[in-house]
DNA sequence: GTTGGAGTGTCAACAACACTGACATAATAT
DNA sequence: ATATTATGTCAGTGTTGTTGACACTCCAAC
């Protein structure tokens, strides 16, 4: 057991992980993350399109030519339910879809025009808020956010998140 | 071009505002918070209780007494939704309502020992993870995190969440 | 070359949980 | 007396998750 915080585990050092702390933590998740979704939600609500589709939107945007199954493992759902959501998505001309070339059974998922648009509109409103969190908190408040958020992550959602992060746009 | 060698005057104060951080917050969110509930989520599947219900028997347990109303402004929910809940917890015996005795139109919500026990089950699995992340993440990264969590919230619940910070248990 | 299994995508039906709208009841406030 | 507030309920709808069943494609073993 490696004790980076340095001193006995009766410390001082220690008392951030107090029941207490935690439940303060656990609270600030719930609340926070209701800010989180809240604009882009607002913005949903007046189409026919729900969080679902902003998700597969903000990854499809993020990962072109990605295939349903990538997707699959990025959003952690049954194929059933994000495939709803992607005929949607294709019916309305949002998102693009092509049979693979290599491999046929693959679909390479791309956003058109109007899917750009509008992941830009939702990423805007999405990016405003954690703007103005991150102003306000300052550089290091945002570094020990980061480490935070890592650390509560399942592993192999941990090992999604570094590869879009490692990812070039 | 720019020497990112130690110079907070210039422009380099700033880079934790680009877009691309900012995009790298919004996934962090996203997978952390999947994190976040998978634990009590699994516990739950096993029951007839969802998501919902955690909440509820969270707040409830957090602020013993309260008010349907209290609760209906803490979750954002609507009440016919939060009703449907209630009342499962009600009948379930995990819940106990009482009419109030100054004003006998409002219900207090108390949790039973079954359902002090279930809170306690849930809030369990719910810290461990609270605790591995903020442990490995160190004190210094925990009130970072919280920072910035707090200035995400939207104004009514951040004072939700400040009313409820500062209220002994 | 045919067959069988693995991978991939689609359709259908169902459950959980949110929403709106309308209405009832009781208690409180004006 | 009337209006407002707090709560509960019924009915209907939408989004998003789930299983189950099935078709198509690829690849490898026979």
């Amino acid at each position: 057991m490696d004790r980076r915080t340095s001193g006995p585990s009766s410390g001082a050092a220690l008392l951030f992980l107090t029941d207490e702390q935690l439940r303060q933590g656990i609270e600030a998740m719930f609340f926070a993350y209701r800010g989180f979704t809240a604009d882009p939600d607002r913005i949903l609500a007046d189409m026919a399109y729900g969080r679902a589709h902003h998700r597969a939107i903000h990854f499809i945007g993020r990962a072109p030519d990605t295939t349903v199954n990538n997707l699959l493992n990025i959003l952690g759902v049954t194929k059933q339910s994000l495939n709803r959501v992607l005929r949607t998505l294709i019916a309305d001309g949002l998102v693009e879809s092509k049979v693979g070339h290599k491999d046929k059974r693959e679909r390479h998922l791309t956003l058109t025009q109007a899917g750009k648009t509008l992941e830009q509109t939702l990423s805007d409103a999405q990016r405003a808020r954690m703007r103005t969190a991150f102003r306000e908190a300052g550089p290091d408040a945002v570094a020990g956010f980061r480490t935070v958020l890592e650390a509560m992550m399942d592993t192999e959602m941990r090992a999604s998140y570094s590869r879009l992060k490692d990812t070039p746009p």
